[in-house]
DNA sequence: CTGCATCCGACTCGATACTG
DNA sequence: CAGTATCGAGTCGGATGCAG
Protein backbone atom coordinates (compact mmCIF):
# COMPACT_ATOMS: atom_id res chain seq x y z
CA UNK A 1 0.00 0.00 0.00
CA UNK A 2 1.11 3.67 -0.43
CA UNK A 3 0.52 6.52 2.23
CA UNK A 4 -1.04 8.58 -0.16
CA UNK A 5 -4.30 6.48 -0.90
CA UNK A 6 -4.38 5.62 2.88
CA UNK A 7 -7.53 6.86 4.26
CA UNK A 8 -7.84 10.30 2.76
CA UNK A 9 -11.10 10.59 2.38
CA UNK A 10 -12.95 12.34 5.08
CA UNK A 11 -16.25 11.33 6.22
CA UNK A 12 -16.98 15.41 4.91
CA UNK A 13 -17.04 14.40 1.06
CA UNK A 14 -19.92 11.90 0.61
CA UNK A 15 -22.45 13.62 -1.60
CA UNK A 16 -24.29 10.57 -2.39
CA UNK A 17 -26.64 8.38 -0.16
CA UNK A 18 -28.08 9.43 2.99
CA UNK A 19 -29.63 6.72 3.46
CA UNK A 20 -29.34 4.37 6.98
CA UNK A 21 -27.52 1.79 5.91
CA UNK A 22 -24.36 1.20 8.15
CA UNK A 23 -22.16 -0.58 5.11
CA UNK A 24 -20.39 1.60 2.86
CA UNK A 25 -19.04 -0.35 -0.20
CA UNK A 26 -16.24 3.08 -0.79
CA UNK A 27 -14.55 2.28 2.12
CA UNK A 28 -11.76 -0.05 1.95
CA UNK A 29 -12.01 -1.36 5.19
CA UNK A 30 -16.31 -2.11 4.84
CA UNK A 31 -16.99 -5.92 4.99
CA UNK A 32 -19.43 -5.32 2.14
CA UNK A 33 -17.01 -4.62 0.18
CA UNK A 34 -15.07 -8.16 -0.51
CA UNK A 35 -18.94 -9.39 -0.31
CA UNK A 36 -19.39 -7.49 -3.68
CA UNK A 37 -16.50 -8.45 -5.17
CA UNK A 38 -17.95 -12.01 -4.75
CA UNK A 39 -21.09 -11.34 -6.39
CA UNK A 40 -19.77 -9.30 -9.14
CA UNK A 41 -17.12 -10.52 -9.81
CA UNK A 42 -16.26 -11.61 -13.49
CA UNK A 43 -17.61 -15.64 -12.27
CA UNK A 44 -19.58 -14.72 -9.44
CA UNK A 45 -21.85 -12.51 -11.73
CA UNK A 46 -22.53 -15.12 -14.03
CA UNK A 47 -22.79 -18.09 -11.11
CA UNK A 48 -25.41 -16.40 -9.46
CA UNK A 49 -27.32 -15.44 -12.78
CA UNK A 50 -26.84 -19.15 -13.61
CA UNK A 51 -28.68 -20.42 -10.35
CA UNK A 52 -31.67 -18.27 -11.00
CA UNK A 53 -33.85 -21.22 -11.84
CA UNK A 54 -33.28 -23.91 -9.70
CA UNK A 55 -30.93 -26.05 -8.65
CA UNK A 56 -28.05 -27.01 -10.74
CA UNK A 57 -25.50 -29.30 -10.40
CA UNK A 58 -21.44 -29.33 -10.02
CA UNK A 59 -20.63 -29.97 -13.78
CA UNK A 60 -23.91 -28.44 -15.61
CA UNK A 61 -23.11 -25.26 -13.91
CA UNK A 62 -19.58 -25.57 -15.09
CA UNK A 63 -20.84 -26.05 -18.80
CA UNK A 64 -23.72 -23.18 -18.33
CA UNK A 65 -20.49 -20.81 -17.56
CA UNK A 66 -18.15 -20.96 -20.76
CA UNK A 67 -15.27 -20.75 -20.11
CA UNK A 68 -14.99 -21.24 -16.12
CA UNK A 69 -12.74 -24.03 -14.94
CA UNK A 70 -13.23 -26.44 -11.96
CA UNK A 71 -10.82 -24.82 -10.01
CA UNK A 72 -12.03 -20.89 -10.19
CA UNK A 73 -16.38 -22.46 -10.28
CA UNK A 74 -14.97 -24.40 -6.93
CA UNK A 75 -13.41 -21.41 -5.73
CA UNK A 76 -16.41 -19.29 -6.46
CA UNK A 77 -19.19 -21.01 -5.32
CA UNK A 78 -17.17 -21.64 -1.92
CA UNK A 79 -16.83 -17.93 -1.32
CA UNK A 80 -20.74 -17.47 -2.16
CA UNK A 81 -21.75 -20.46 0.15
CA UNK A 82 -19.93 -19.16 2.46
CA UNK A 83 -21.51 -15.56 1.79
CA UNK A 84 -24.81 -17.49 2.55
CA UNK A 85 -26.00 -16.33 -1.04
CA UNK A 86 -25.96 -20.30 -2.25
CA UNK A 87 -26.62 -23.52 -0.83
CA UNK A 88 -24.49 -26.49 -1.42
CA UNK A 89 -26.39 -29.73 -0.75
CA UNK A 90 -24.63 -32.89 -1.56
CA UNK A 91 -26.40 -36.91 -1.77
CA UNK A 92 -24.37 -39.54 -0.69
CA UNK A 93 -25.10 -41.45 -3.52
CA UNK A 94 -23.08 -42.79 -6.31
CA UNK A 95 -22.36 -41.42 -8.28
CA UNK A 96 -21.91 -38.03 -6.18
CA UNK A 97 -24.21 -35.81 -6.94
CA UNK A 98 -24.25 -32.25 -5.54
CA UNK A 99 -26.40 -29.41 -6.03
CA UNK A 100 -26.09 -25.89 -5.68
CA UNK A 101 -29.23 -23.35 -5.23
CA UNK A 102 -29.60 -20.14 -4.42
CA UNK A 103 -30.61 -18.98 -0.80
CA UNK A 104 -33.53 -16.80 -0.63
CA UNK A 105 -30.76 -14.05 -0.13
CA UNK A 106 -28.96 -15.02 -2.87
CA UNK A 107 -32.28 -14.58 -4.83
CA UNK A 108 -32.67 -10.99 -3.81
CA UNK A 109 -28.62 -10.45 -4.98
CA UNK A 110 -29.41 -12.48 -8.51
CA UNK A 111 -32.90 -10.54 -9.57
CA UNK A 112 -30.69 -6.78 -8.71
CA UNK A 113 -27.90 -9.33 -10.88
CA UNK A 114 -30.15 -9.99 -13.30
CA UNK A 115 -31.79 -6.70 -14.19
CA UNK A 116 -28.13 -5.17 -14.74
CA UNK A 117 -27.23 -7.94 -16.96
CA UNK A 118 -30.20 -7.00 -18.60
CA UNK A 119 -29.31 -3.90 -18.84
CA UNK A 120 -25.81 -3.91 -20.25
CA UNK A 121 -26.96 -6.38 -22.61
CA UNK A 122 -29.66 -4.03 -23.88
CA UNK A 123 -26.89 -1.43 -24.10
CA UNK A 124 -24.35 -3.32 -26.33
CA UNK A 125 -25.59 -1.75 -29.50
CA UNK A 126 -25.14 1.87 -28.33
CA UNK A 127 -21.48 0.44 -26.31
CA UNK A 128 -20.24 -1.22 -29.94
CA UNK A 129 -21.00 1.31 -32.21
CA UNK A 130 -19.33 4.09 -29.40
CA UNK A 131 -16.48 1.75 -29.44
CA UNK A 132 -16.05 1.83 -33.22
CA UNK A 133 -16.31 5.74 -33.26
CA UNK A 134 -14.01 6.25 -29.95
CA UNK A 135 -11.58 3.75 -31.87
CA UNK A 136 -11.14 5.78 -34.91
CA UNK A 137 -11.00 9.44 -33.24
CA UNK A 138 -8.33 7.89 -30.83
CA UNK A 139 -6.45 6.45 -33.60
CA UNK A 140 -6.64 9.50 -35.38
CA UNK A 141 -6.51 12.76 -33.62
CA UNK A 142 -5.40 11.07 -29.67
CA UNK A 143 -6.66 13.36 -27.47
CA UNK A 144 -9.21 15.20 -29.60
CA UNK A 145 -12.44 13.71 -28.79
CA UNK A 146 -16.03 15.01 -27.68
CA UNK B 1 -8.60 -10.76 -6.75
CA UNK B 2 -6.91 -10.05 -10.42
CA UNK B 3 -7.74 -12.33 -13.31
CA UNK B 4 -9.04 -10.32 -16.28
CA UNK B 5 -11.46 -8.32 -14.25
CA UNK B 6 -9.64 -5.19 -14.42
CA UNK B 7 -8.28 -5.22 -17.03
CA UNK B 8 -8.31 -2.39 -20.27
CA UNK B 9 -10.15 -2.78 -23.45
CA UNK B 10 -8.39 -2.46 -26.21
CA UNK B 11 -8.58 -3.40 -29.99
CA UNK B 12 -7.54 -7.42 -29.22
CA UNK B 13 -11.23 -7.72 -27.40
CA UNK B 14 -13.60 -10.51 -28.91
CA UNK B 15 -14.84 -8.51 -32.20
CA UNK B 16 -18.70 -8.07 -32.38
CA UNK B 17 -20.94 -8.96 -34.48
CA UNK B 18 -23.51 -6.95 -36.44
CA UNK B 19 -26.69 -8.85 -36.68
CA UNK B 20 -29.59 -8.90 -34.29
CA UNK B 21 -28.43 -12.01 -32.44
CA UNK B 22 -29.21 -11.71 -28.70
CA UNK B 23 -26.42 -11.21 -26.74
CA UNK B 24 -25.89 -13.92 -24.18
CA UNK B 25 -22.82 -13.25 -21.50
CA UNK B 26 -22.89 -16.79 -20.79
CA UNK B 27 -21.27 -17.54 -24.14
CA UNK B 28 -17.84 -16.51 -24.02
CA UNK B 29 -17.33 -15.41 -27.27
CA UNK B 30 -19.92 -12.72 -26.31
CA UNK B 31 -19.38 -9.53 -26.70
CA UNK B 32 -21.42 -8.55 -23.80
CA UNK B 33 -19.28 -10.46 -21.46
CA UNK B 34 -16.22 -8.20 -21.14
CA UNK B 35 -18.75 -5.35 -20.87
CA UNK B 36 -19.97 -6.72 -18.22
CA UNK B 37 -16.45 -7.31 -16.58
CA UNK B 38 -16.22 -4.08 -16.76
CA UNK B 39 -18.87 -2.66 -15.01
CA UNK B 40 -19.23 -5.34 -12.07
CA UNK B 41 -15.61 -5.33 -12.27
CA UNK B 42 -13.86 -4.71 -8.75
CA UNK B 43 -13.62 -1.05 -9.45
CA UNK B 44 -15.95 -0.20 -11.96
CA UNK B 45 -18.79 -0.86 -10.24
CA UNK B 46 -17.46 1.21 -7.36
CA UNK B 47 -16.42 4.16 -10.13
CA UNK B 48 -20.16 4.18 -11.52
CA UNK B 49 -21.52 4.16 -8.53
CA UNK B 50 -19.48 7.09 -7.61
CA UNK B 51 -20.68 8.99 -10.84
CA UNK B 52 -24.31 8.86 -10.08
CA UNK B 53 -24.77 12.37 -8.50
CA UNK B 54 -22.84 14.82 -11.25
CA UNK B 55 -19.41 15.31 -12.68
CA UNK B 56 -16.40 14.01 -10.42
CA UNK B 57 -12.83 14.87 -10.83
CA UNK B 58 -10.37 12.00 -11.19
CA UNK B 59 -8.75 12.71 -7.77
CA UNK B 60 -12.67 12.99 -5.78
CA UNK B 61 -13.01 9.80 -7.40
CA UNK B 62 -9.92 8.10 -6.35
CA UNK B 63 -10.39 9.49 -3.07
CA UNK B 64 -13.95 8.77 -3.31
CA UNK B 65 -13.05 5.43 -4.80
CA UNK B 66 -11.11 4.06 -1.25
CA UNK B 67 -8.12 2.29 -2.22
CA UNK B 68 -8.11 2.48 -6.02
CA UNK B 69 -4.76 3.60 -7.28
CA UNK B 70 -4.07 6.07 -9.95
CA UNK B 71 -3.06 3.69 -12.11
CA UNK B 72 -6.32 1.42 -12.19
CA UNK B 73 -8.19 3.92 -12.04
CA UNK B 74 -7.23 5.21 -14.99
CA UNK B 75 -7.58 1.97 -16.28
CA UNK B 76 -11.16 1.73 -14.93
CA UNK B 77 -11.93 4.98 -16.59
CA UNK B 78 -10.37 4.43 -19.92
CA UNK B 79 -12.91 0.92 -20.41
CA UNK B 80 -15.61 2.80 -19.37
CA UNK B 81 -14.74 5.43 -21.35
CA UNK B 82 -14.56 3.44 -24.49
CA UNK B 83 -17.82 1.49 -23.54
CA UNK B 84 -19.35 4.77 -23.85
CA UNK B 85 -20.54 4.59 -19.97
CA UNK B 86 -18.38 7.41 -19.29
CA UNK B 87 -17.82 10.63 -20.74
CA UNK B 88 -14.15 12.62 -19.90
CA UNK B 89 -14.16 16.07 -20.30
CA UNK B 90 -11.34 18.27 -20.20
CA UNK B 91 -10.62 21.77 -19.34
CA UNK B 92 -8.13 23.89 -20.96
CA UNK B 93 -7.40 25.88 -18.36
CA UNK B 94 -4.10 25.95 -15.50
CA UNK B 95 -4.68 23.60 -13.52
CA UNK B 96 -5.65 20.57 -15.07
CA UNK B 97 -9.45 19.99 -15.22
CA UNK B 98 -11.01 16.91 -15.86
CA UNK B 99 -14.45 15.75 -15.22
CA UNK B 100 -15.90 12.64 -15.49
CA UNK B 101 -19.59 12.30 -16.04
CA UNK B 102 -22.08 9.39 -17.20
CA UNK B 103 -23.20 9.03 -20.32
CA UNK B 104 -26.90 8.31 -20.64
CA UNK B 105 -26.03 4.52 -20.97
CA UNK B 106 -23.76 4.58 -18.12
CA UNK B 107 -26.64 5.86 -16.21
CA UNK B 108 -28.83 2.96 -16.89
CA UNK B 109 -26.59 0.62 -16.07
CA UNK B 110 -25.21 2.55 -12.68
CA UNK B 111 -28.88 2.57 -11.58
CA UNK B 112 -28.64 -0.98 -11.86
CA UNK B 113 -26.14 -1.33 -10.38
CA UNK B 114 -26.91 0.53 -7.42
CA UNK B 115 -29.78 -0.77 -6.87
CA UNK B 116 -27.47 -4.31 -6.99
CA UNK B 117 -25.04 -3.12 -4.50
CA UNK B 118 -28.05 -1.74 -1.76
CA UNK B 119 -28.99 -4.86 -1.85
CA UNK B 120 -25.73 -6.62 -0.51
CA UNK B 121 -25.23 -4.11 1.68
CA UNK B 122 -29.02 -4.84 2.62
CA UNK B 123 -27.69 -8.51 3.14
CA UNK B 124 -24.42 -8.03 4.93
CA UNK B 125 -26.13 -8.02 8.05
CA UNK B 126 -27.73 -12.05 7.21
CA UNK B 127 -24.08 -12.65 5.34
CA UNK B 128 -21.93 -11.63 8.17
CA UNK B 129 -24.35 -13.65 10.92
CA UNK B 130 -23.77 -17.07 8.06
CA UNK B 131 -20.94 -16.54 7.82
CA UNK B 132 -20.01 -17.02 11.84
CA UNK B 133 -21.78 -20.09 11.58
CA UNK B 134 -20.24 -21.22 8.69
CA UNK B 135 -16.55 -20.98 9.83
CA UNK B 136 -17.17 -22.34 12.81
CA UNK B 137 -18.74 -25.62 11.45
CA UNK B 138 -16.01 -25.84 9.30
CA UNK B 139 -13.49 -25.52 11.88
CA UNK B 140 -15.30 -28.20 13.92
CA UNK B 141 -16.24 -30.46 11.24
CA UNK B 142 -12.95 -31.24 8.61
CA UNK B 143 -10.67 -29.37 6.14
CA UNK B 144 -11.35 -25.45 6.35
CA UNK B 145 -12.72 -23.68 3.85
CA UNK B 146 -11.74 -20.49 1.99
C1' DC C 1 -3.82 18.49 -11.50
C1' DT C 2 -3.97 14.66 -14.60
C1' DG C 3 -2.21 10.56 -16.20
C1' DC C 4 1.25 7.82 -18.95
C1' DA C 5 5.48 4.61 -18.66
C1' DT C 6 8.09 1.36 -16.25
C1' DC C 7 9.54 -1.85 -12.88
C1' DC C 8 8.37 -5.50 -9.91
C1' DG C 9 5.99 -8.24 -6.37
C1' DA C 10 1.76 -10.68 -5.49
C1' DC C 11 -1.82 -12.86 -6.93
C1' DT C 12 -4.84 -15.47 -9.98
C1' DC C 13 -5.70 -18.49 -13.48
C1' DG C 14 -5.81 -22.78 -15.97
C1' DA C 15 -3.95 -27.53 -16.94
C1' DT C 16 -2.86 -31.60 -15.08
C1' DA C 17 -2.96 -35.22 -11.81
C1' DC C 18 -5.06 -37.33 -7.98
C1' DT C 19 -8.68 -38.55 -4.09
C1' DG C 20 -13.44 -39.84 -2.41
C1' DC D 1 -19.32 -36.98 -10.57
C1' DA D 2 -17.28 -33.58 -7.47
C1' DG D 3 -13.87 -31.77 -5.98
C1' DT D 4 -8.55 -30.88 -4.08
C1' DA D 5 -3.27 -30.24 -4.74
C1' DT D 6 0.32 -28.59 -7.25
C1' DC D 7 2.79 -25.91 -10.49
C1' DG D 8 4.05 -22.74 -14.33
C1' DA D 9 2.66 -18.74 -16.67
C1' DG D 10 0.34 -14.67 -17.18
C1' DT D 11 -1.83 -10.70 -15.23
C1' DC D 12 -2.94 -7.36 -12.14
C1' DG D 13 -2.05 -3.74 -9.14
C1' DG D 14 1.06 -0.54 -6.49
C1' DA D 15 5.03 2.64 -6.33
C1' DT D 16 7.80 5.76 -8.55
C1' DG D 17 9.18 9.04 -11.95
C1' DC D 18 8.11 12.05 -15.55
C1' DA D 19 5.28 14.82 -18.96
C1' DG D 20 1.40 17.92 -20.58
Amino acid sequence: MSGSIGRVADKSDPVYKADDTPFDVFSRTCPSRPVLEHVTGRWGSLVLAALQNGPVRFNDLRRRVDGVSQKVLAQTLHALERDGFVNRHQLSVFPLRVEYTLTPPGQDVAAKLLELITQVEASMDSVLAFRQDYDSNAAAGHTARA
